[in-house]
Order: C-alpha cells, then sequence, then structure tokens
DNA sequence: CCCTTTACTTGCATTATGCAAGTGCTATAA
DNA sequence: TTATAGCACTTGCATAATGCAAGTAAAGGG
C-alpha cells in the first residue's frame, strides 16, 4: 500500500481526515494511549471486533503515515510490538476534547465519571500527565 | 435512512467515530463554522468536490444526530438552510485541535500562518471568539 | 407558461469492508 | 527432529459504501 498519493485539499481537517479519518484508525491509537495495548491480538480483541484484514492494513496505513512504528519483541521474534510515535502521541489532545464532547452529548456513554470529572477541571495537566506516561513507557 | 440502531460500544471514541468518523462529516462542519456555508450548493462546490448523493447522504445523517438543523430560507422557499446545533458548534474544541495537529505535522498544511501563531499564543480565547461569532450568526 | 435555480434522486461502476478460512514464521515440548 | 501451538498476518468472496453522471421536483421570476 502506497502513501495517499496526493490530498484533496491542503485544509488542515482534511489532512486530519486522510490520515485518521475512518472507523477504526482512532480506535488503534486509543488502545495504544489509553489501554496499553502493543500487539496485534490486542487490537483485535477490541470491543468493536475489528477484522483482521481491517487490522493489518490500517496498522500499515497508520506506520506509513509515521503515527506507529512496528518492531520486534526482543524475547520472541514472532510477536510485533506496535508503538505511538510523538505523531501519534500529540494527537491526545485531540482525542480528549473527542471525549469530552461525546461524554456530554452521548447519554449511554461508557466514559468513567471520574474521568469525566478530571476532564472538566484540569483538561492541561489530564493531558500533560498522560502525555508523560506515554512517553516513559 | 435510519440513526445507527445500535453502537459498537459505549466508548467516547467510539460514539464520536459512529456520529462523524468518515471523510467528509467533519468537512462539512468545518465550511459550516469557518466559512459560514449555509447551502446544499455551497457544501457542494467545497474544493474537495464531494459527490451530491453522499452530501445529501451526509446532511441527512447530520440532522439525525443533531448536529445540525435545516430550515427553509425565508426569502426563497426552495432554499434550504443549514445551522449548526449547539452540538455541532460544541466540536469547535476538538477541531481546533486537529488543526493544530494537522499545522504541525502537514508540510504542505494551508492553515494560514496568522491561525496558526492565534492556536499557539492563545488557543482558548480563539475558541471563545469563534463560539460568540457562531451564536450570534 | 417557460426557464432557471436549488436541492436533491437514481442507476450503475468501482472501491472498501466484513467474514471465514488458510498460510508462514517462531518458540516450546516430545 | 518432529510435533504443536501461538501469533501475525493473507486470501477469497459476499456485502456495503462511495463516486460519477444523469435525471427529477418544487419554487420563483419573467
Amino acid at each position: 500500500m502506497k502513501p495517499t498519493p496526493q490530498y484533496r485539499s491542503d485544509c488542515p481537517i482534511n489532512y486530519a481526515l486522510e490520515t485518521f479519518g475512518d472507523k477504526w484508525s482512532l480506535l488503534i491509537i486509543r488502545d495504544l494511549i489509553f489501554q496499553g495495548k502493543k500487539n496485534y491480538g490486542e487490537f483485535l480483541n477490541a470491543e468493536e471486533k475489528i477484522s483482521t484484514n481491517i487490522l493489518a492494513n490500517r496498522l500499515e496505513k497508520l506506520e506509513l503515515e509515521g503515527l506507529i512504528s512496528k518492531s520486534s519483541d526482543p524475547d520472541n521474534h514472532a510477536k510485533k510490538v506496535y508503538r505511538l510515535s510523538s505523531k501519534g502521541i500529540d494527537l491526545l489532545p485531540m482525542l480528549i476534547e473527542m471525549m469530552a464532547w461525546s461524554a456530554q452529548y452521548d447519554q449511554h456513554t461508557g466514559c468513567p465519571v471520574e474521568f469525566s470529572n478530571q476532564l472538566k477541571a484540569d483538561k492541561q495537566s489530564l493531558i500533560a500527565q498522560l502525555k508523560q506516561q506515554l512517553i516513559k513507557s
């Protein structure tokens, strides 16, 4: 698969949409950021049940876009480890705003109350705190 | 068209993705927020060239999700006016973060330098200012 | 009454997605 | 050394979404 040969426009919103604007990419990013997932099988087991060919395709695209990197697990060469790049980590503020919006408007949101409260109380330090954890890991 | 009968999960990220997670919906929201567009033909003329059946479908979905409303132009009953609801306006912080991310990582971004600077300098007041304009209009 | 504008619909080809089954590599056990 | 199992994908095929071009319907103006 090639990186998208050219973009529909040079609009920043459009760049974001062409990079991760489908129904699955951000769920993988979410699992990397908030669930500490690292391996193919872990992504496959997410509640939303992505199918295996789509997962493979999205991991490849995300790597090509530079949002994640892929390496082998030192303890098991067959096992692969996916990690966020700084470009991927920097999606955190946007994801936080997305979660805040959904928590506000989705009656059935599963967003934990404590998380939602921290969002309202001090969004910036929440972001900083999560970002630190991601950089360390 | 029905609203999605049920969601893949109750995750807030997933709610957002199922609500506007495709390659077109947010471009319509963008045009409403940043370009002051209001009518079918204006959306159709966006640089990215959405096709007419998809535009009709997305406008319907966005209305069903409560992000926009549709009414008739008082001066011309054949002409329709689309407006953002408060649920739609509240996507602004997320869009701003998305733009900031793209402006940072897309070499060819068309994000105006002045806008980008204001983003870095004082994101909150930029959001507040834009939101005021939207509410008034 | 005709013509234009505006907002869609419709039909059909192409592309993306979903699902089930299969392949290949690695490590561990017999 | 062979067998077995885990993990990361591929492949084939059915279904759904998208893109493109053309057509339709209602309102307003002349």
